[in-house]
RNA sequence: GGGUCUUUAGCUCAGGGGAUAGAGCAACCGCCUUCUAAGCGGUCGGUCGCAGGUUCGAAUCCUGCAAGACCCGCCA
């Protein structure tokens, strides 16, 4: 089914050309409506093209109206203002959408037509450390990215770079050793919980004792070289690491291809001979660098980026550069995302540098950072436990899910009902994990994210527990009238009142919000979608009459409410999100 | 010193060249004999950080300034 935008835009194209024999960008002409009482969509060309065609904005739009052929789907068009056109779809046309969507399991929205090979590199927490917030919006944001490009027909590798190498290992075995010998020849002898306590201490160590600081970088160089001793017990932690993820990563309902940075270790010395091979290499006090173009110290001299250390040891440049070379050569990916903080926009920029002058990046292959700012605590400051802790992912998701529970427990009482446990249990899991999810995705990435369990699971508003309602309400109408929504027969769709005409624009434009999507990856948009479709519905809802109303309304407004839940349980699934039957 | 990001209603945030800048929360006022009121309607609330510039048109683009966050040679 092809988009009404899209359709549009081609007949303005061809307006644009049979007036004035101007070629337009594609994607340029057409936007939606600013305001519903401007129609539903927009063209503003003709105050654009005043000066070029030296003619009134006016006589531009008049023109172009006259060359306009769009009576299938749309009413005459409108002049207003200094040249707006403006566009109102037919109510016929519509219909027909509306009963093309509904016979479609996609809800009309077809797969790209060419198919890329994306990787979206997201989560990446470190082992022998648990998950914490800080690994939150990366793994949320970035399985909602994979879920809409997948949903698009891309093939989508989603790779978890887990920091599972490196200089944090030298320092953790180094102490295991001396401290807890056990834990670095049995399997499971310590909780991860342990470990993280014994990377505190390792980390304290480290920074105050030189000699343990040098024994470290050895072991580190002990591993990276395939050291038996040193790779057994680097298993076990892994191992140990491997479970503890899983379990959240279950717990939030999202899978990724484990590849962490050992990985690319075989890897790395090409990286190094390579770069050398091109010539852009260069020692400096003892360590393998390039120097980058655009990017100067606290001096105003040029500034390296390190790929060898002087004891002969990788860094994750190395690795990222690794990284890159392996999924454009290996992988074949058109497009590598990479989902972190925006703290590391410099280094994504200066690796990148690196490997465009090494000639490692074919210009068909499309590198994106997709940033996101910080988790904050209510009093903007970083998030913390109250004795000022990092607070732990899986304590995190264990609260947002009690307090839901207690929630629904309250209202269940209020409202005199009686519900089986199990009922309360499922409920307060999806209702929790929701709303974690939807408050970090409903927010644009870009700034910092002020964490809070009262905003996320508030019962109205732009939250999860608002949006689930609506789709319940639709559910709830199913089993009044008992409905079955896929054997509804032969429809006639009738757009009566005003508030149905407005869900069903809005359940039409899914197709554009998700292309948006899928081009500026940001979830939020879709999020903003979803609530205004909700908010839609409630007022339809609200207005109109459903299981009571006479025939043919009654069946096209169950269509109403059959889409409507189609599209959320859609759309929410595609940033991640569960619905309920019942809440 | 260099770089990135942020600054919009009391609070949390949308909006990233287009018409009178929006939403949620908070506050206040209405609406349940009718599909779950976790809902709907309404009122109140703004010098879009400041100053210039580009443009027919700027919250949006450019330059400067201010405030805040983060990054910048051997952590990732």
């Amino acid at each position: 089914m092809k988009s009404t935008i899209a359709h549009l835009e081609n007949c303005l194209q061809e307006a644009l050309k049979a007036a004035f024999s101007i070629d337009a960008t594609p994607g340029s002409l057409l936007v939606p409506a600013s305001n519903p009482k401007f129609g539903d969509y927009q063209c503003n060309v003709a105050m654009a093209l005043s000066k070029q065609l030296k003619q009134s904005p006016r006589a531009i739009a008049e023109a172009l109206v006259q060359n306009l052929q769009v009576s299938d789907t749309c009413e005459p068009p409108e002049i207003a203002g200094p040249g707006f056109i403006n566009l109102t779809l037919k109510p016929a046309y519509l219909e027909t959408q509306l009963k093309q969507i509904q016979a479609s399991d996609r809800l009309g929205i077809e797969t790209v037509k060419s198919v890329q090979k994306v990787i979206v590199d997201f989560s990446g927490p470190n082992t022998a450390k648990e998950m914490h917030v800080g690994h939150l919006r990366s793994t949320i944001i970035g399985d909602c990215i994979a879920r809409v490009l997948e949903f698009q027909g891309h093939d989508v590798l989603r790779l978890n770079h887990i920091g599972d190498w490196g200089t944090q290992f030298g320092m953790l075995i180094t102490y295991l050793k001396e401290a807890y010998p056990e834990a670095l020849t049995t399997a499971n002898a310590l909780a991860l919980g342990d470990l993280t306590n014994f990377y505190k201490q390792a980390k304290q160590r480290f920074d105050e004792d030189p000699a343990f600081q040098e024994t470290a970088r050895l072991t580190v160089v002990q591993l990276q070289s395939g050291d038996k001793e040193t790779l057994k017990a680097w298993h076990l932690l892994c191992e140990q690491s491997r479970i503890a993820f899983s379990e959240i990563y279950d717990h939030l309902d999202i899978h990724l291809v484990e590849r962490g940075e050992s990985f690319y270790n075989p890897l790395l010395a090409d990286v190094v001979k390579d770069l050398d091979k091109s010539g852009l290499l260069v020692e400096d006090q003892g360590a393998q660098c390039v120097f980058l173009e655009g990017f100067t110290n606290k001096e105003g001299e040029p500034l390296p980026l390190i790929v060898q250390k002087s004891d002969g040891g990788y860094n994750y440049a190395t690795t990222d550069l690794a990284a890159i070379r392996y999924r454009i050569n290996q992988d074949h990916a058109d497009r590598i995302i990479y989902v972190t903080d925006a703290g590391q926009a410099n280094h994504f920029t200066q690796v990148w540098q690196v490997a465009r002058r090494a000639g490692w990046i074919p210009e068909t292959v499309q590198l994106e950072h997709v940033p996101f700012g910080f988790v904050q605590g209510e009093d903007g400051k970083k998030f913390k436990t109250r004795s000022g802790e990092t607070v732990r992912l899986k304590d995190l998701l264990d609260e947002a899910v009690s307090r839901a529970q207690a929630d629904l427990e309250k209202r269940l009482q209020e409202e005199e009902r009686t519900e089986s446990e199990a009922f309360i249990h499922e409920v307060a899991t999806i209702v929790g994990i929701d709303a974690v999810k939807y408050a970090d995705l409903s927010q644009n990435r870009t700034s910092n994210y002020i964490f809070s369990f009262d905003r996320m699971l508030a019962l109205q508003g732009n939250t999860a527990p608002y949006m689930l309602y609506a789709y319940v309400r639709v559910r709830g109408i199913s089993r009044k009238g008992q409905i079955d929504f896929d054997n509804l027969g032969s429809v006639d769709m009738v757009l009566k009142d005003e508030t149905e005409f407005a869900l069903a624009k809005h359940l039409l434009q899914l197709d554009e919000i998700i292309d948006e999507v899928s081009r500026d990856l940001l979830p939020n948009r879709l999020c903003q979608y979803l609530f205004e479709l909700s908010q839609k519905f409630n007022q339809f809802y609200d207005r109109c009459p459903v299981l009571q109303a006479e025939e043919p309304l009654r069946t096209s407004r169950l269509v109403m409410c059959d889409l409507t839940a189609r599209t959320l349980q859609l759309g929410l699934s595609l940033l991640g999100i569960k619905v309920v039957e019942r809440m």
